[in-house]
This record gives C-alpha cells, structure tokens and sequence, in this order.
RNA sequence: GCCCCCAUCGUCUAGUGGCCCAGGACGCCUGCCUCUCACGUAGGUAACAGGGGUUCGAAUCCCCUUGGGGGCGCCA
C-alpha cells in the first residue's frame, strides 16, 4: 500500500546516509517495538505482522519522524522538546528525522518565525536530515487529495457559510448538546446549493462505531464515531485545512512514527480516518504530556514560555538544555545526568512517561552547572568569550583570552550559567589599574596593605612562577609575621581581583601570570 | 456542556502485587573540607489525592469521587 502512495509530487527525499542504515534497522528495531507497544492483544500482533511485510526488499522498513511546527512564534520549550524526542528516536533506531514547516496558516505564519526555529533546532543540535519542507508549497498536491476523497464518496461539498456555521454552534452550546457539525450537506445533492456560495469539502466521517488509535504513550484510546463530526478538508477558497494536510504530507514523507504533543491526541482520531479513507497505512502515534509553567499552568508566551533563544542568552548549554529536556517525561531508571550520546543509545518510546510536567528552571540550572563543570576547558572559554566581552563591551586582547583559559578550570567550578560564569571571569579580562569593589577596598586598609606589600616583595623574588612555589612564599611569610592565613589570604584577593570572591589565590596568581599579578599588588600597595 | 488523557516528596522521577513504615535527583536546612565563594562530602526535611473493592498481601489491579490538563474552528 506504500507503493500505491507514490504517486505524490517528488518530495525532496532523504540523506543517502540514512538509506544506507535501512537494513541494520529491521530487526532489532521490530523487537524494539514489540516491547514498546502499549499490549500484546490483537491490535499490537496486527501491527508487527504489518512491520514484518514492510521488510519487503523494495520497501525496507525505515523508522521515520518529525518534527512539524507552525512558524507562528518562536521554538519554544514543550516544541524543543518534541524535536528531541523524535530525533533521539530516529537516532537511535538508524532512521530519518524530518522536518516539516507547517505554514499554511498565511495570516500568521512568517519568516521571521520560521528563521527563529531552524537556529533554535540549530542550537539544540537537532540535525534534520533532507530538505525541510514547507508545507504550504504543497497545497496542490492536499487539494488533489480532497478531491479522491469526493471521488471515492468518503467527502462532500458542504455550502454553509462561516457565520451560518457560528449560529449552529452557539445554538448548540445554549441547548447544553456538543458542539459538532450537523449540517444537511452530507446527504443532499450539490444541485441544491444556494447559489453564490462557494462550498467546503468536509470529509464523510462514519457515524457509528468506534475510532480506535493505538497510541505508545497512551495506550490503546477509543472514542464513539458519533462524537466526531465531519471535519472541514478543503477550505471555500481551496486552500487545505491543517487536518488534511498532515495526513497528506506525513503519508507523502513516509512518515512512520509520530512523537507529538498530547494536545493532538484527539486529532488522531480524526487524522486516521483520513487515513482509512485513502486506504493508506495509518503511522504509529506516540502523545507525549504537555510541559507546563512552575505555577501547573499551561506553558504559553505570556506565560512563562520562553523561546530556545532566550535560554541561550541567559547562558544555558545546548547538551544540559537537551538533558533536562530528555528528562522532563523520559526516564531510564533514576538518573538524572543522561549524556546526548546515551540518550540516542537508550532512548525508547515505552520509557516516556503518561503524566504531565513542569518546568523547574532550578533543576535546569543545576543541570547546566554541571555540564559547565564537565566542559572542556578551551571550549568552555570560546562559549563564556562572547558573554564577557559583551559585559565589557568590547572584545579581549589575546593576553586576557590567555589568562581566561588558564583560570577556567578554577572558574567553571563556581558557575552554573555562562553569564555567572562570564562575571566571575571579568577580573582576568580587566586591565591595570582594575577597578575594586567597595566590599574589596575595605580589605586594602592599613594591615591589609601592609600585608599585601610584604607578599608583593616575597612573591617578587621567586624564580619560578607556579603555583606550589607561591603558597609556599606564602605560608613563609604568615609565619614570619605571625599572622593567620584568613588574614593575610583576603586583601591579597582584593588586590588580584578587586572582589571579595574567586577562585583559590595562587591559582588565580599563576593564571594572571607573573607581571600582571605582581602588577595589581604593586597597585592595591601604593 | 460533551469527549479524551493524567494523578508517588514543593519539582523531575524510581517503583509494574510481597525486596517499599516507598529509592534517587533538584530545592531547602545542618555538619565536614577550606584563603573567600564554589565544588566535593556526611546527614536532615518532604509524597503513594480521597473512598470503595479484588487479594493471604496493594503505591502497584478494578470502580467511583475529587483535582489537573487537553480537545470540541473554513487555527495549527
């Protein structure tokens, strides 16, 4: 029944590479999908028989997703997640991950959106594989779909007008009856149409019996067919509504899976009588839980949904944004710290999780320290470079960008963010003389001073330049002068960075190198 | 209003009939480490929504209630 679909307009096809991947991903993934299938009644032994014949030479079975937003806003949290999801399933059977743009809706649909969506997936490290498509540049082929429909008798032409359709519904709402299309058009012949008014086609919908989806997330959801109406498939002006659109596209992608938000659960229904009345083979669903706002309300943009953009900016890693993403539904065992490389060997679909969840951006946070901490350190300074001169308002000189790698190890134990990260960093990046924090320069009084002009003239006349070197001159001279390392330990700090915290002293000193550091005590002493 | 989904610490979750007077992680609190701040480390706080069943035995299975969420467009 594939075969019969080929007769699409060419879709830009897949990588090679993927295809290439086909066989290695028969048969363990049919195991694979044993396991994930909500029970082993009939309708799961169905399904794998269906897999089985699709192992056919000419038709290796391919697992494929994707992700289909509409660029009506930004990437936000619940989409990121999504895009993960399908793409780690993809990943990790050795299929193909698609991406479709949803844009039929020309009112609200916009560029702007839809650039906005490929840096956020950019960023994430959510590679697609093929061309994206648009999906609006398909609005013929969903058009030539309405009308086999009519041709078959699964759809007719339907003449009420939008206001028209408005009164039935509010007429309905007032007698306290759902609220469903119940217009005469289903049996009455076109002949009858009042003239003047261009028609919808909306499909025949069955009216009795039961609708059932399969789904592997939610198990097995069934709804009486006379609670779904005859949905609208093609507008009067002759554009495809959504509905029909994602059946057609998905069909014509090759789509086999579809991990999407739950808030689609009751599309199904309606997407797969689409399906059976083209006689084309109906993907697996997967509904994934809604993610929702701390408060347990829905995630929106004025509420608390911020774009993938805005996690950027204020200085989250993509693979501690993936982590916890991976982890709000998903679980393996109880650990938490999933790396992006585990995720894809690990990642299954009956390991997501039925419950909804919230977004705790402390959690988030935790995460990036970590992830901060495990970076490497050259990377970790190219990623926190930007951040900083941005603070400073202008780009480091190769001296600063040196002692910014030398102090990251000390650094990146003492942020969780590259903005904290970029603060705590700035004393490297100044130069001589470097301002000092009021809290700093009332440590620069009297002993304080004195005690940093001792250090100056000792650490002055070592030969070698190393940490050990300077905390032994150190230790030296707190006993010569019968201080307490406490003392002695926090105006030196205030001088080398002009705060009150950082990372240990003679680290901090061996990172500033000798001239610089011998500069800034020479300065807090005057 | 009708339909669908969900329900373990504040949050993310482990748990698929006995190993659970419920484990981990984040947060919060306390101690230790210590030149500051962190990191690390030792501990503490805190949950099976309620009610009925089934069973020798229920967080786990069934039903009801309650609560939360989603959908019901010529939006996607």
């Amino acid at each position: 029944m594939r075969a019969a679909a080929r007769t699409a307009p060419a879709l830009p096809s897949s990588s090679a590479s993927a295809a290439d991947s086909a066989d290695i991903a028969s048969r363990p993934t049919l195991q694979r999908y044993a396991r994930s299938l909500p029970s082993l009644e009939t309708p799961a032994k169905t399904r794998q028989i269906e897999n089985e014949a699709r192992t056919d030479a000419r038709f290796p079975m391919k697992i494929v997703t994707r992700f289909a937003p509409s660029p009506t806003g930004f990437l936000h949290i619940g989409g990121a997640r999504t895009a993960l999801f399908n793409w780690l399933y993809a990943r990790h059977v050795g299929g193909v991950f698609r991406l479709r743009i949803e844009d039929t809706d020309r009112a609200r649909s916009t560029p702007e959106a839809t650039q906005a969506i490929l840096d956020g997936l950019k960023w994430l490290g959510l590679d697609w594989d093929g061309e994206t498509v648009f999906q609006f540049s398909r609005a013929a082929r969903h058009a030539e779909v309405a009308h086999a429909m009519l041709a078959k008798g699964h759809a007719y032409y339907a003449y009420e007008t939008p206001e028209v359709l408005q009164r039935m519904r509010e007429a309905q709402k007032a007698a306290g009856k759902s609220i469903r299309y119940e217009g005469p058009w289903r049996e009455r012949d076109a002949k009858d149409a009042p003239p003047g008014v261009k028609p919808v086609i909306r499909l025949k919908a069955p009216t009795a019996g039961e609708t059932v989806v399969e789904d592997l997330v939610q198990g097995t959801v069934r709804v009486a067919n006379e609670q779904l109406d005859d949905m609208v498939l093609l507008r009067a002006d002759g554009t495809p509504t959504y509905m029909l659109s994602v059946v057609v596209d998905d069909h014509d992608m090759d789509v086999t899976d579809i991990i999407r938000g739950d808030d689609h659960l009751t599309n199904a229904f309606r997407q797969s009588q689409i399906y059976k009345a083209m006689g084309w083979e109906i993907p697996r669903f997967a509904h994934i839980p809604l993610i929702h706002g701390a408060d347990g309300a829905k995630l929106s943009k004025r509420h608390g949904a911020l774009g993938v953009a805005e996690y950027r900016k204020m200085g989250f890693l993509p693979a501690a944004m993936r982590n916890y993403l991976l982890r709000l539904g998903w679980g393996h065992g109880d650990v938490d710290i999933i790396s992006t490389e585990d995720a894809v060997k690990l990642f299954e679909i009956a390991d997501i999780g039925r419950s909804p969840s919230r977004f705790d951006l402390a959690k988030l946070t935790n995460m990036n320290g970590h992830y901060i901490r495990a970076a490497d350190d050259a990377a970790l300074a190219a990623a926190a470079e930007p951040f900083i001169a941005e603070k400073l308002d202008r780009a480091l000189t190769p001296a600063q960008r040196e002692r910014l790698g030398r102090g990251m190890a000390g650094l990146k134990q003492r942020a969780k963010t590259l903005v904290e990260l970029a603060d705590a960093a700035l004393f490297y990046c100044r130069e001589r003389p470097i301002p000092v924090a009021d809290k700093a320069r009332a440590l620069l009084d009297g002993a304080g001073r004195e005690h940093v002009g001792a250090l100056a003239a000792a650490f002055g006349a070592l030969g070698d330049w190393n940490e050990a070197a300077l905390e032994a001159a150190m230790r030296d001279q707190i006993e010569r002068r019968g201080a307490k390392m406490g003392d002695v330990a926090q105006p030196l700090r205030a001088a080398l960075t002009g705060q009150t915290q950082s990372p240990g002293l003679f680290e901090v000193m061996a990172a500033l190198g000798r001239d610089e550091a011998l500069g800034r005590l020479a300065d807090a002493a005057k």
